[in-house]
DNA sequence: CGTCCCCTTGATGAGGGTCAATGGGCGTGG
DNA sequence: CCACGCCCATTGACCCTCATCAAGGGGACG
């Protein structure tokens, strides 16, 4: 397996949907979006209390430990990493949000992010501040119901990392990680197949808890298996069910 | 460190608080409860949409994966273990639930419980119907907050508990967990230095993340040390420093 | 009273962490 | 625009933590 290299060019571009206007009307990611069982004026409304596009660079925070809670925010487009710090300086890193995903959302009414949140790449999101959401909720219960849904599904989510964590080898946490980035980037559209890592294999492995070193071992004994074909960050899966046995 | 036995008699007996009525009024617990915020009409509506004091058997279940998710639990005294189970049948224990702690967030508005939650001695839950609550919600907004509070801070948990097993040794996670019991008991009132470990080595082994073994030696070590007092599910902390010096 | 499970302890070995070294890319600053 | 320094990724060597296997004692429960 080689290092990464600029000079490698991959065949496979990333589909790059264009940026929705600053409407929710017009987003085709509602579905996945707090808003998604909204209609015409409530959908407005929504809009309304909505910043769309704020920009992140690649290193950028979306917010930091310590920081108030006072806004969820919705990807729109890229990708971010969420972390977590111990008082010794031990970091761990707790997922990966991709287009479509909430984020932020520990915290809430408490005091303030434990966590960090940075882009791992040029990435985009709608701001929804809390107070606003909070107060058109009370008006559209659903708007309750949306995010009660998602926080239930995020502590299910945080409750997988930890049962993958407590009870798989370091092969079959990186394995079920690479399909659990091909699923969503399929329910995104995109390909199950093409994968583009803009994590390090550091963030990868913290995410795993495991050393860099084991994860760019298992890399490249995933690809002499003939399993994945890795180039750096893209890596191409070659065998799905040969991944799915691994991961098992 | 000897096993547990029958014969040998703690000097310590855990606190009973005698069980509330079946008033939310006169609970003295409410201050952790869902209902905190709550006075007068708006407790007693609360009151009446909840069931006092449903009564589990060391063992029982109070609700397993697959059943439909139709009700918030709080634990009105006892506890509770709560876990996941993967495809192969590897199980993970993600949290102990106390007096006064809300079970069963996950799976809320969603497809149903995920997790299986079993009670590890005696213990009563006040049962809150999910829709009743939601409808009460409508009027009392403020039990919206109460409940997306609880969830965000189900998650900060869950967060605190993948740290843990990712950066700690196996001795620094069972001191972590003791540490955490402590406290837990410290904050209802109870003594800080007696605990009693209703879970099995085996359930602390697959919190931890390590193995029954392991656990117990680790036992046998922090006795060693003097930092602890083992005699079954009893356990004493003599040096709450040390045990927070390995906890780190 | 037998069976099963829980807890403990010992022996052994493997999975994966740590240390070290190499090569390449990229951002910064001159 | 180039050079330097830093970080990233990979690979090899070594070794430590902890899982696994095995065995024994004790209690709980049917």
């Amino acid at each position: 397996m080689q290092p990464a290299t600029s000079l490698y060019q991959p065949e496979y571009r990333p589909i790059v949907r264009p940026l929705s206007t600053s409407s929710c009307h017009s987003c085709h990611r509602h579905a996945s979006c707090l808003a998604h069982t909204l209609e015409g004026d409530e959908l407005s409304a929504f809009g309304s209390i909505v910043t769309h596009s704020k920009k992140l660079k690649r290193g950028d925070y979306l917010y930091r430990a310590g920081d108030i809670f006072d806004t969820i925010y919705v990807v729109r487009g890229g990708s971010l990493k969420t972390f977590i710090i111990d008082e010794e300086g031990r970091e761990q890193i707790l997922g990966f949000s991709l287009q479509g995903d909430i984020v932020a959302l520990d915290g809430l009414f408490l005091q303030g992010h434990r966590t960090t949140s940075q882009a791992l790449e040029t990435t985009y999101v709608c701001s929804i501040p809390l107070a606003a959401y909070v107060e058109l909720a009370t008006k559209i219960p659903s708007l309750y119901h949306e995010l009660l849904a998602k926080m239930s599904n995020r502590i299910l989510e945080e409750e997988e990392h930890t049962l993958m964590l407590g009870t798989k080898s370091a092969d079959q946490r990186l394995a079920t990680l690479l399909l659990n980035l091909s699923e969503r980037n399929a329910a995104r559209g995109q390909s199950k197949f093409e994968l583009e890592l803009n994590m390090s294999r550091r963030d990868i492995g913290s995410y795993l808890s495991a050393a860099v070193e084991t994860v760019s071992r298992i890399f490249t004994r995933l690809q002499a298996l003939d399993i994945i074909d890795a180039h750096g960050k893209h890596v191409r899966i070659k065998d799905i069910n040969g991944l799915r046995k691994i991961a098992t």
